[in-house]
DNA sequence: GATGAATGAGGTTTCATTCAT
DNA sequence: GATGAATGAAACCTCATTCAT
């Protein structure tokens, strides 16, 4: 069987032409990631990502029903799976709740944050107005259960008494919004500014550093010398 | 006095529709910045500002040369000016420079944040990519200065001895990130959200309690019991 | 009367805004040949020859109905003049017709083709069809008279037995054609050209020698050694 | 040959709507030439354009990318071809001069100046000025070129000893200019005039009967009684 | 007489989606 | 299943002319 792209499906037997339509659908998908990253939702042309998955025109509709069914699988190929990888990992953490924060922060950095699935993120925050189901679809398939893992992690923490009593909605937000800059850097402004983008795991460090030192239990800190 | 030229105006009379001009201007800007806000740049029509500005479709390229210029306008009129109340804070501050840290973040709510400004800001973040002589534009006039308040706020703490000598920049990053998350989750996907924006003010001052613990000289902090 | 504008107006007394007016005209015409010339009739914006003519748009209008009665007044000024010279020329001529020939078309050389007058030409030529009643005017004013006055030139040498008995329609067509062929590569593809335009006088030079050959009524000429 | 990729075509086999899509090009530039002839290249609305070809509006840009690349094909299409018969037949050409002058002038008014290319002709002389780019291709396809026939074919008189060392590149000004006079006459004020368009062919001939008795070498005719 | 703000029809080009082949 | 030609609704911007001041 040397003909066939070694793709990486399970082993069960499939047609050889299904494979290949479900082929076709990742090319796809692979090429609206790209250019969806590079232009924006609005701005990608039907015609670029056919042509740069190598297929015509027509043939994106035979697999999704238009530009936003595209961009939901994309959605759900690229960034819903680290959200599932992230809630087994919430499920079976053993260690202290803030190791469990840090192995968010850097799963999250490792595959979204520091790959092309950033630029989704940055694109649905730039056209979640104008385009409103996308918006609903975005916030049930990912923000709603990602935001669900940090409270879960921080009761978790304030639960063991790892954590004081904070306001864990809102210091979610805190933790989250320094990883949001990191993307709105890179792929809005960043490209323009002088300044350099600041160097991304240091950042998170820093970020981690000062919120664990406000998350710190006084009660437990207060043993140290 | 003989014969000036009767075209010269006396510098107190102005011809009325000279006055019309200007109050046209404003409402030129006025209603793009409603609409700027709402759709975002690209999909703002060139006539339905002029519509909402009760002008007909030619007039806006009266007073601007095209839609870049008049988002320019929008800037200028909308975001520069507190950027420089913020300057003059900065060097004219005497007290503490936290206290000049938390004037400036309540400011900048004040006037930018909880404002239709705030809206240009997320604009920006979200179309910089596919225009990008706009970005530019945003960086050189609102973002580079701004964040030079921060520094030097920060390195004013540092050499008085109020902070410890953390990394201004990314200590920078970091109090700016919270606020763009206010932005971003009422301009983007907070209106899909089912949870509750949190309330911008315990917001803020959240995110300075915990900064300031982080930025806290250890030195100063020792006379605590 | 030091005050006024030394125009060169005939001395008969004329109120002095009237004279204001003739000059404001002829300053409108002035910008308008410039104009017209650099960018044909229906490129040329009307504001464009106030701004030049330093009067605002409006003032235009005052002056001339619209962009069509503009034009004829250029023409008027800057072309009809030349062709009641010729009329003159034509009228009173007392020597040879080939020297009658040869003033003619040195006249127009001199008065149209090397001035900006030319570009009008040029410019009819190249809108005719877009505005028939400029071509019917123009055709009126200068064509079908100008054409007359080669007619009655040549009809004169025939008369007198100076040239052979050619057909004057015809000949005269042969004699403008070069003429107009320097318009045009002055005014149109000419700027583009590797090849230099011809030095024009040489060239009206050739072309009345090699006429005038083919004038030549052979029974003069057999006289000759 | 097994498993050739099925997308690739038998060099004979084309796909129906690849012919229907020739048809559409050659329609286009078909209706393009009346339009662009009939009210120039500026005047000419894409619209129209594609109306009379019988499509839709956006179709007109899936063949050509723009005006002017239109504009280019139909010069393509009309003139440059005679241009190339013009260079074969000097190139073969084994009579006379003369007769080669006159083949290379009836040529040109049998396929360009007799038919609707002669309004392009008329539409570049008009347009060059407003759109340098056309005015630069067109110079290289056709001025350039045409231009070179005339002086090979006078040059090789010359060096035959048929014509005397007369100035070829004012010659062929000489010869082109009524040509050109009679695509003026008929595509611009033709129409306003009175007077008829001279019989072009009796017009050529006297044209040529003009400028041949001016080339001829005296040394070739001293011999005639 | 002079001004210049205002109008609004009109022109080129783009692109998501359909459908005959 | 696949193709790619065709559609046509928008969108931005221009400019001759009018008219209140």
């Amino acid at each position: 069987m040397p003909r066939t792209q070694p793709t990486t499906e399970d082993s069960v037997h499939v047609p050889r032409w299904s494979r290949r339509k479900e082929a076709r659908r990742g090319e796809l998908i692979d090429a609206a990631i790209d250019l969806f990253v590079e232009r924006g939702f609005a701005a990608t042309r039907a015609d670029d990502v056919a042509a740069r998955a190598g297929v015509a025109k027509g043939t994106m509709y035979l697999y999704f029903t238009n530009k936003e069914d595209l961009f939901k699988a994309v959605v759900r190929e690229a960034i819903v799976p680290t959200i599932h990888e992230g809630a087994d990992l919430v499920e079976h953490h053993t260690g202290s709740s803030a190791e469990l924060l840090r192995t968010l922060m850097f799963g999250w950095w490792d595959e979204i944050g520091s790959t092309r699935a950033s630029g989704i993120v940055k694109l649905i925050t730039a056209e979640a107005n104008n385009f409103p189901e996308l918006a609903r679809f975005y916030y049930d398939e990912v923000i709603a259960p990602g935001t669900r893992l940090f409270h879960a992690t921080l009761e978790r923490g304030i639960a063991r008494g790892e954590f004081r009593p904070i306001d864990v909605h809102m210091t979610t937000q805190t933790l989250m919004a320094p990883m949001m800059m990191l993307l709105l850097w890179r792929h809005s402004i960043g490209p323009c500014a002088q300044q350099p983008t600041p160097d991304p795991v240091r950042y998170i460090e820093h970020v981690l550093d000062l919120a664990l030192r406000g998350l710190q239990n006084d009660a437990n800190a207060s043993g140290r010398p």
